[in-house]
DNA sequence: GGTGCGACCTAA
DNA sequence: TTAGTTAGGTCGCACC
């Protein structure tokens, strides 16, 4: 017998999800979390194994339950043994072709050997310790011994004061283009640029006298004026008043390995072009490139890292914000006040400016954006670079940090790429089906303008969902669990709750902390807080008195952001819902399982509707279809048909991923949507039998 | 019905 | 026994 082995490796590079790589057989329980920075550049919407394999390998790989394989395993005859054995040797190969299709080996060793650090590393710690790494290689041959400031000089560090520059958008709907230009690497240009770093940093100017000598107030850093006296000249005072020394006087640590830093970068993306034939080399040349992009970003992190850093220094992370926020200042009143380029700055953040070029076609706004580009590097010291990121053409600002447009990235690309920022197409706190309406309804504003297309469109999707057509999988969240004892004491969200409730029925179902919890909302009894009705969608999709609650999807998911967006154009999308007709709800029942019955599928129909016209009638059939036995007849076979005909073609595409046709003892996989779909139709080929007696009858 | 707070996720 | 940062929007709930 084997003993439980656990290997947990936990690495975090830029706060990505968790990957969750399943167990494996079942006495050997390997059990292995890595946080995969390479998988995360695609934000998915959960990290199951399936999901994954999913995204990554582009294949679907079955989920069975432990019922099922347990089953398998005991069966007297052993027959079906071989099955358990297959889905965990196909989950273990599974694993092992994720880690190599994104090439985590490589990846990982060549960012170890990039930072002097272990692979280990790499994986289980943090980028201070990347940034340490790189930073003492080039300190310790100039003599330089890093000391941490004790406890009580974190106490006196003052907070930082300087916020950057996030300008409130004109939002509004654009049709003239838009530019977006960007500062590349504005933090690291900073400290390049200007010597900033704790070997150059004199401390706080407290005031300037009219004699124009500095004078330094009380700071933790701090040099006697008289040395100042010596330097005058040599200083460089950034305008949050603190004063480094001139790169002549004494090049900075942090300035001299960003440079390097910067300057590989380049050398390396040269040689890919160089050598682009070879593909591993070209891969470990990307992983290498990527690598420096990612320390030159976090450099800046390390300095103001004032809660959990080792070397945390206010006054230059203050100066780096300062002065960032200065240079692009500067840059919005140059676009400003240019009237050649009859450009105006309508959003910024940080380090970006979005220009509006009224009136200009594409083609003008590509040269005036190059013109900008150019100017605005020219004035500021080497290697701040402003950069021409992409046209909008047209766009929609919403709020800060939200926006959408059709992109243009250069004059001779045809076709526009959606591309949204911050709204819900983007996010995971909102269902699929919210980003699958909005984008769908942005794509067609961008290109026909046509409301009423728009209109039509948002109408029927609310139709699908309120007579129960919709997939479940389109509105099912999920939201990151936290772990029982991170949450504060009156919380009351979807996951603890969900979690909550599965630990009662199973003490070992808690979710790993960072795993996401799936779940959707269903009706219930008025009045009913929301978390009330929250179920998880295996629950609604075995128990078919649950039904997904269409007018809260409607009026809290799907609509609200709808009228974000077209509310700036003086639409008021909730007008839209308001004028449909009512559903008339076939199944509402209450979600007190005492209180329900348990009604089956024929009681729904018998009681409710008729089967081929779908009017309200007490019997099986309506009298005006009984009247018309031929009719109905064809109706309902044709029907009872196309459901077995869709059965079948499921089936198949199940029994090509699990190998068996046996769909009982099938895959329960959440993220797969035939799944969902094999469930709805099996529901409806149990409503085939009523469709028989109601044939036989007449 | 406004307001404050916690949770969650994203932009940069 | 280790941890990059801040700004910002939105939702649901509790409270007044």
């Amino acid at each position: 017998m084997l003993h439980a082995t656990e290997i947990k490796i936990n690495c975090r590079l830029l706060a990505p999800p968790i990957v969750k790589i399943e167990r494996t057989i079942r006495h050997l329980m390997v059990n292995i979390v890595i946080d995969m920075p390479f998988i995360s550049q695609v934000t998915l919407n959960g990290y199951s194994f399936e999901n994954v394999a999913f995204h990554v390998l582009h294949e679907r790989i079955p989920l069975y339950t432990f019922r099922t394989l347990s089953d398998w395993w005991d069966h007297r005859t052993s027959l079906n043994r071989w099955r358990t054995v297959d889905h965990y040797v196909r989950r273990c190969r599974g694993n092992v072709r994720i880690l190599e299709s994104v090439d985590f080996i490589g990846r990982t060793s060549e960012l170890a050997r990039l930072f002097g650090i272990l692979f280990f590393s790499v994986i289980c710690r943090g980028s201070q310790y990347r940034v340490e790494s790189m930073m003492l290689r080039i300190a310790k041959p100039m003599n330089y011994i890093a000391v941490s400031p004790s406890i009580e000089q974190r106490a006196l560090m003052r907070a930082p004061e300087t916020i950057p520059l996030v300008m409130e958008p004109e939002s509004r709907f654009y049709s003239d283009p838009v530019l977006v230009l960007d500062f590349q690497s504005l933090y690291p240009s900073m400290i390049i640029a200007y010597n900033y770093c704790f070997s150059t940093c004199l401390g706080r100017v407290s005031c300037l006298s009219e004699y124009g000598e500095f004078k330094f107030g009380a700071t933790s850093l701090c040099v006697p004026p008289s040395l100042l006296k010596k330097l005058e000249g040599d200083i460089h005072v950034c305008p949050n008043g603190v004063a480094f020394v001139k790169s002549n006087v004494r090049k900075g640590i942090l300035p001299s390995m960003l440079d390097d830093i910067l300057q590989t970068r380049i050398m390396v993306k040269a040689s890919m072009k160089r050598w682009k034939s070879d593909k591993s080399l070209g891969r470990m040349l990307d992983a290498r490139q990527l690598g420096l992009k990612l320390i030159a970003n976090v450099t800046f992190g390390y300095t103001s890292a004032h809660f959990s850093g080792r070397m945390p220094c206010v006054e230059i992370g203050d100066s780096i914000v300062r002065k960032a926020r200065e240079t692009l200042e500067r840059a919005i009143d140059l676009v400003n006040n240019t009237p050649r380029w009859g450009a105006r700055v309508v959003y910024g953040d940080t380090d970006s400016l979005f220009v509006l070029i009224k009136g200009a076609t594409k083609e003008q706004a590509f040269n005036i954006g190059k013109d900008i580009v150019d100017t605005v590097t020219a004035m500021n010291p080497k290697p701040v670079k402003l950069k021409f990121e992409k046209v909008y053409l047209p766009c929609v600002l919403q709020t800060k940090k939200r926006y959408v447009g059709y992109m243009y990235e250069s004059l001779n690309q045809k076709e526009p790429v959606f591309d949204a920022k911050g709204i819900e197409t983007v996010r995971r706190d909102s269902c699929p089906a919210v980003a699958k309406v909005l984008e769908k309804s942005l794509r067609v504003l961008f290109e026909t303008r046509d409301l009423s297309l728009i209109k039509r469109f948002v109408q029927r999707q609310c139709t699908k969902l309120m007579e129960g057509r919709a997939s479940l999988q389109d509105f099912t969240f999920a939201k990151e669990y936290r772990g029982m004892k991170n949450y504060k004491p009156g919380a009351c969200v979807p996951a603890l709750e969900l979690t909550r409730r599965m630990l009662r029925e199973d003490r070992r179902s808690e979710p790993r902390v960072g795993e996401r919890v799936p779940y959707v909302v269903v009706y219930g009894s008025p009045g009913l807080p929301l978390i009330q009705l929250v179920r998880r969608p295996h629950e609604v999709l075995q128990d078919p008195g649950l039904r997904l609650n269409a007018s809260y999807y409607i009026t809290k998911q799907i609509l609200p952001p709808l009228n974000r967006v077209f509310s700036l154009i003086g639409l008021d999308v909730f007008t839209w819902y308001a004028e449909l007709p009512r559903v008339v709800r076939v199944a509402q029942m209450s979600t007190d399982p005492g209180e329900r019955k348990k009604g089956t599928i024929s009681q729904y129909f018998s009681t409710m509707t008729c089967p081929v016209c779908q009017e309200l009638t007490p019997a099986d059939l309506c009298t005006s279809c009984r009247a018309r036995p031929q009719l109905s007849t064809v109706s309902l076979a044709s029907r009872m048909r196309k459901w077995e005909r869709t059965h079948q073609h499921l089936a198949e595409i199940c029994y090509s991923c699990c190998g068996s046709r046996d769909t009982r003892l099938g895959c329960v996989s959440l993220d797969c949507p035939v799944f969902y779909k094999l469930v709805l139709c099996t529901r409806d080929l149990k409503s085939s039998q009523h469709f028989r007696r109601i044939l036989e009858s007449l």
